[in-house]
RNA sequence: GUGAUCAUGGCGAAGCGGUUAACGCACCGGAUUGUGAUUCCGGCAUACGUGGGUUCAAUCCCCACUGGUCACCCCA
């Protein structure tokens, strides 16, 4: 008979082991983080209506998953968290502002897969909708910082930027691009990609836009590489912005969230830095803007990024409904410990019981459930061989202790504890002993 | 979506126009029958991605497809 072959689409992945528990470790975090801020959790459905998903034609509309249903309906399956989420708070108008929530689940592009880049993918979103406050950015930031810190796996770099600021940037030295439509997001596009091609190169692809001079954009450019410490150079660009006072108040916004991060008295393993030149992101974004790397991975690209977005809900709604976000990329984060070897090996756990022979059953789940009531990862020996089989597989499967019951243990209720690190072995305890043994904080 | 590169058993990896296609890991069994490292012995999957073509002959050469990887684009 022919066989069908086991295999996945592309961009699709299987995940066990010791990839497996980092993701739970993980999303552990994410749950942790959030229930003591106060985020309330969030599923929606993964597929939705296309019309709900899609943009005004960007190019992130190119990469959803769209198709008819059996219903002849246009579906897609979700791109990110962040749309669904607006769509959902548009659809409840009765929820109590401002709402927090957090939300765990996959999302899907058809990009062509890569390291670390996938077609189905685990995100991890903090928001908060209704209320355009520097606490709010700043909830959310924290979050983030607070799961990648307590992971203990690295330490992180998040940049901060705001498109306002650069906005007004953009006024003051490239004033004429803001004539043709599209001139100022293809600007942020261009000044985004200084880091990777260099600050000549990006002179000259901005004096290809309509309205741009090579003068303002050398200045421009010029300005945005000022570094004070590991940051831009914030006081020369306020001075530079004096006449906006958009841009000035976002400017003034930075300097706080930096200042509230610089406050909290709690070791982080996550830097926040400014850095103006940060523009991108999904194409709502219409505020405070940050992207994270990996310090001893750049290279992977951002494992979580957000930032405001004030205008989403109206794609649905009237209502003004400001919006601020952030999302760890959790698998591609999780291939980035991978490519880094720090995933930890399980370490020894548990007990085994090995069962000498058959027709022990009754005893074994007896005291098997004795130690699983108080907490202790003890399973029990599926199929009988012999002994040495059974410490063996307790050896490969990391417990700690191999529990032996045999006639003997059977007939006096007791148990033989082999302490598999030392050796030591622990003949014919009661239950109790045993278990102080086990868990000798009880 | 554009370009480059690669594809041998579950994994890693030799070979390369004509071979019984190595080897390592993993897995399974055994080394006198209540004990895990190591060691020793044995077994294991009928492994050359798929489909065409060139050739007396193709795992090895050519083409297409599929899949992996990398760069661009975009992004978590």
């Amino acid at each position: 008979m022919k066989k069908i072959e086991a295999r996945k689409l592309k961009g699709f992945a299987d995940y066990s082991g010791t990839t497996m528990s980092l993701r739970s470790q993980i999303m552990e975090e994410v749950r942790r983080a959030a229930s003591e801020a106060g985020f309330i959790a969030l599923q929606t459905p993964a597929l939705e209506y296309a019309e709900v998903l899609l943009g005004e034609g960007g190019e992130t509309d190119k990469q959803v998953f769209m198709w008819e249903d059996n219903g002849g309906r246009s579906v897609a399956l979700r791109y990110d968290l962040t749309v669904p989420f607006a769509r959902f708070v548009a659809e409840n108008g009765n929820l109590q502002m401002p709402y927090k929530r957090y939300q765990i689940g996959d999302v899907w592009r058809a990009e062509k897969p890569q390291k670390g880049r996938f077609r189905e993918f685990c995100q991890c979103d903090f928001d908060i909708i209704g209320a355009d406050t520097l606490s709010a950015d700043f909830e959310v930031i924290l979050a983030i910082m607070k799961v990648l810190t307590r992971l203990n796996k690295g330490t992180f770099t998040m940049t901060l930027g705001h498109r306002d600021v650069l906005g007004g940037l953009l006024k003051v030295f490239l004033p004429d691009v803001f004539q043709s439509p599209n001139g100022e997001s293809a600007c942020l596009i261009v000044i985004d990609k200084l880091d990777k091609i260099g600050p000549e190169k990006v002179v000259n692809e901005l004096s290809l836009i309509s309205g741009a001079t090579r003068e303002g954009a050398q200045d421009l450019l010029a300005l945005l590489q000022k570094r004070d410490g590991e940051g831009s150079d914030l006081a020369a660009i306020k001075a530079s912005l004096v006449s906006d006072e958009v841009a000035t108040a976002a400017l003034g916004r930075l300097e706080s969230l930096l200042d509230l991060v610089n406050a909290i008295d709690m070791p982080l393993s996550v830097k926040l830095v400014a850095d103006l030149k940060i523009a991108r992101g999904l194409a709502y974004y219409t505020g405070v803007v940050f992207e994270t790397t990996l310090d001893s991975l750049p290279s992977f690209g951002s494992v979580s990024s957000g930032g405001r977005y004030d205008q989403l809900t109206q794609r649905f709604v009237d209502r003004e409904l400001p919006g601020v976000g952030g999302s760890i990329g959790l698998d591609r984060l999780v291939a980035a410990f991978e490519e880094l070897g720090v995933l930890e090996n399980t370490k020894r756990a548990g007990v085994f019981v090995v069962l000498a022979s058959q027709g022990l059953e009754s005893w074994a789940f007896q005291a098997a459930e004795f130690f699983r009531a108080q907490g202790v990862l003890c399973e029990v020996s599926l199929k009988p061989s012999k002994l040495a089989k059974q410490f063996a597989l307790a050896d490969k499967m990391n417990r700690a202790y191999a529990m032996v019951i045999g006639e003997e243990e059977n007939s006096s209720q007791t148990v033989t504890l082999k302490d598999l690190s030392s050796g030591e072995q622990h003949s014919k305890l009661s239950l109790k002993d045993a278990l102080k043994l086990l868990k000798p904080e009880l």
